[in-house]
DNA sequence: ATGACCGGTCCTACCGGA
């Protein structure tokens, strides 16, 4: 089984390299973020003409939005509200072999790193906090995966002491992401496959002149599974070339191989 | 500093991204 996570910001504006991603390393399950476009204007033709034809998808306009795609059939598919928000940041589908896919795309969380004068750091705490509860009492056979707009670790980012001040990397998320992975135990299997202190990213600003070069990245998209599938991935890995392919998004695809 | 770019929309300016 192949599962790929990947921060596509916009569907709409890449299906070119929709396809190229489909084609070239064919997952059985490809999780988006970021779609931005509403339901009844999702690409479904698209998406069952290169042979996907099982779509759960949770979208609004103009920002936000998550939908998975799959060659086989989920056994079932549903959604969680986060915060009563109302927002289109979550769905979930149940593969045949029994395991629940989580497709998360967790807030950014604007500029100031502060609850009290930014609204939008504060959804970003609450939202983790509900994160929190949601994981302490959910069953085994997880996989989660998504954006979830937090790079944990020091090596996680280009520069830890510059960017403790920058959302994404302040000590109140990095604190509450380590937190929120004891909840359930869960396993952050890109780093099983690329352990620390090895540097390890999956997003590159679209501001940097030569983001390769440069190479000024953060480790915000994840791949998390339940203890009892600790053993089971055989290949993770971030599909860097991705971020450099034509109109791309600012974020790479993970992708994951595992037996299930 | 990410450091001047993206996509979407109430469309030619502004929001959200992070």
């Amino acid at each position: 089984m192949r599962i790929i996570t990947w921060n596509i910001n916009s569907v709409r504006a890449r299906l070119g390299i929709v396809e190229k991603l489909l084609t070239e390393y064919a997952p059985d399950v490809l999780c988006l973020q970021e779609t931005k476009v509403q339901d009844h204007m999702f690409p479904t033709g698209f998406f069952e003409d290169l042979g996907y034809p099982h779509l759960a998808i949770h979208g609004q306009k103009s920002h936000h939005g998550v939908a998975t795609a799959s060659k086989l059939p989920f056994d079932d598919s549903f959604k969680i509200d986060w915060c009563g928000k109302g927002d289109a940041r979550h769905i979930a589908v149940k593969l045949p072999t029994g395991q629940v896919v989580h497709n998360f795309y967790v807030p950014a969380g604007g500029d100031e790193p502060n609850p009290d004068v930014n609204e939008k750091f504060a959804h970003k705490l609450d939202f983790l906090a509900e994160m929190k509860e949601w994981s302490s009492a959910l069953e085994d056979d997880c996989i989660l995966v998504g954006d979830l707009n937090i790079a944990p670790y020091e090596e996680d980012v280009w520069d830890h002491k510059k960017l403790l001040k920058v959302v994404s990397h302040t000590p109140i998320e990095t604190d509450t992401m380590l937190e929120l992975i004891k909840t359930h135990d869960w396993v952050d299997v890109m780093r099983e496959f690329e352990p620390l202190p090895a540097k390890l990213y999956s997003w590159w600003s679209y501001r940097a002149r030569d983001w390769d070069a440069a190479d000024k990245g953060r480790r915000l998209d994840h791949i998390w599974l339940s203890p009892s599938l600790k053993s089971a991935p055989t290949k993770v890995e971030v599909l860097r070339s991705a971020r450099g392919w034509e109109k791309p998004s600012d974020h790479a695809p993970v992708l994951m191989d595992i037996d299930l």
